[in-house]
DNA sequence: TATTAGCAGTCAGGCAAGGTGAGTGCTAAG
DNA sequence: CTTAGCACTCACCTTGCCTGACTGCTAATA
């Protein structure tokens, strides 16, 4: 039902909102872009428009402003996401490629896209998924505690305390032992991708003896735990500091919206939901944030940007960012596109240079 | 100059104003509180409380309103920390009983000390300090790089990527050679102070033949950086929410109060400079806050309660609350020495069952 | 049929005037 | 030292008015 021009319109009517934070009139269109008409015209068009609701107006005798659907067919059909100028390529390189490990790798990631796009950057730890153990270690921190640190070829690593409860005999912890335990653990599991490893934990004690096998298991355990651990979902921050600045872009307190984020479970979520194609950025816009769990709701007047990395082992993450539905569509894609391929590069390179 | 009446004077006008979020005047006073003497007496009194410039009017015609001074008398001397409910205690009991690892602590105890606050919780982690050495491994990730994992006493653990230039002959990372040089590093250093360890790591090479000595060299490099890396300082947080809720106590937008907590260096000097007395809760007001570096005006309106908490190995750390100047200091500075010695408690409870 | 000009109608937001009330400082008396 | 009384100030609210930026509609035009 939307003509050529009317789209046309429905571009610039979000161009010029976001740009200016003001409902944009029929008379401005006409004088910042040459459509050639006159403004009776563009206001049919804008009919047209509102009648798909892809426009609304906030009171009767007021501009117009893009609803969400209004982002969406934007987003879809309008937008052309614009390469970074080589200063910014410039800043990713010099500020990623410094990183030391995967740690800084995320917080240097987040910084940096905070400040390529003025929103809150976000970005998932990789998830295990793929990843295959690489080393593990046990370590006799007392008398009756243990700990235990799983290291994956994905660089990652995790620790975890143990309380070994006493038993009859008192459980003998020498070194020997533990050494012997460690041979084993990294005999049997070593190189094992970490969604077979609890299987094979499972049995791992069984092939001691028996006055061992409850203390052995009871490392398994543990160890297993770590391997499922919830923590490979992770978020990392940034820039939230950015919401405050864009306050006047939401309808209330930016609370809501400082809460949702901090339940970082939402957009866990969230970013799982969000189907990436290959090398694109997908969007999720206003509304289309609901029904991530209650809180979510806080979500309802920002738009989340995600992409996808590659870490090295193929493990998938995301990354992205979050902000006012008003925004800058087009700079904001551009930025994360390219810094999730940056990090792609960065990571498999380092991958590479392993397998070599 | 200030007589006592005009000392409880000034407390209530710091309890009104806090719980009304509005300037109190000499009516209100003498309606709400018995003070057994006429308005006009209280306002004599308030001359003098503003002579000293303890209150002040933000006009003419209105109520009195605390200023950073005179919170500061308030806390100094008219404060007396109530003691936590004991529903609260349980929380903290329950809450904080449940973690894991040294992480977990931090997180669960931000995230409660926020919850009982209403402010930003913050927490520091344990600095390696007078920590000691527990254990060092050393694992190969691939021909030519190494990761470096340094364990300590209180439970730290921090790893580190290295990559390994190759030599002539190109360096030969056998596991025998790795065990040998694993089991010489925690020979030689398992139980060092971190603060002599990097001493020690120095000649830690030459002991070994020429041809070794180079790769030695580099990894005994890599564990000296981690020893005294910086981020020992790093500070978790939660409850960022918190200062959206209570936007209307800050003059302008909580932008700058955002980013001066984002800049985490800001907090973790000031928490460095107060100073702590046994079991006590510190409070730096306002203005107090000035002069850690650029931004930290930004804290120009807000308050930080800090209080410290030891870790196992003796190490000390910071935690506390930061919030409007305008805050329950009583109530708040209660849960921040409740917090803190829960937190005591349970990490050198810990350290205790270990030494047994 | 698509476009345009013109016109009447709507309504947010800004400005000024006036009223209200909370709160003060001062003074003189208790 | 305390108190009552009084004159004064000033933020804040309400009301009314005006202006300007829009719109939607209609009738004429290409």
């Amino acid at each position: 039902m939307v003509s050529d021009r009317g789209l046309e319109v429905l571009r610039v009517i979000v161009q010029d909102y976001v740009a200016s934070r003001e409902p944009v009139g029929s008379k401005t269109i006409v004088e910042r872009h040459s459509f050639g008409v006159s403004a009776a015209t563009i206001r049919n068009d804008m009919a047209q428009l509102e009648e798909e609701e892809l426009i609304a107006a906030p009171h009767t005798s007021s501009g117009r402003v893009p609803t969400d659907k209004g982002y969406r067919v934007f987003v879809d059909q309008l937008t052309e996401v614009r390469p970074l100028t080589s200063a910014q390529r410039q800043a990713i390189e010099t500020f990623l490629g410094q990183a030391v490990d995967l740690d800084d790798v995320l917080s240097r990631t987040t910084r940096l896209l905070s400040q390529l796009t003025n929103q809150v950057a976000l970005a998932q730890y990789p998830s295990f998924g793929s990843a295959r153990i690489r080393h593990i270690e046990v370590v006799a921190l007392g008398p009756s505690r243990v700990m235990t640190v799983l290291i994956t070829d994905t660089g990652r690593v995790d620790q975890r305390l143990l309380e070994v409860q006493g038993g009859h005999p008192p459980i003998d912890m020498d070194d020997q032992f533990l050494n012997e335990l460690r041979t084993r653990l990294n005999a049997e599991l070593g190189g094992t991708a970490l969604a077979d490893a609890a299987e094979r934990l499972r049995s791992f004690a069984s092939t001691f003896p028996p006055e061992r096998a409850p203390f052995v298991a009871a490392i398994a355990g543990c160890l297993a735990e770590q391997v499922v651990a919830n923590r490979q979902d992770r978020l990392v921050m940034a820039g939230t500091a950015n919401l405050a600045r864009t306050e006047s872009d939401f309808s209330g307190s930016i609370y809501p919206v400082l809460e949702a984020i901090e339940e970082q479970v939402i957009l866990i979520k969230l970013f799982g939901e969000m189907e990436i194609d290959a090398d694109g950025v997908s969007v999720s816009i206003g509304h289309e944030n609901q029904g991530f769990g209650p809180g979510a709701q806080g979500l309802s007047e920002t738009s989340v940007l995600a992409s996808g990395y590659t870490a090295s082992g193929g493990s998938m993450a995301r990354l992205g960012v979050l902000g006012p539905t008003r925004m800058d569509y087009s700079n904001n894609m551009a930025a994360v596109r390219a810094v999730a391929r940056y990090l792609t590069r960065l990571l498999s390179a380092n991958e590479k240079h392993e397998e070599q």
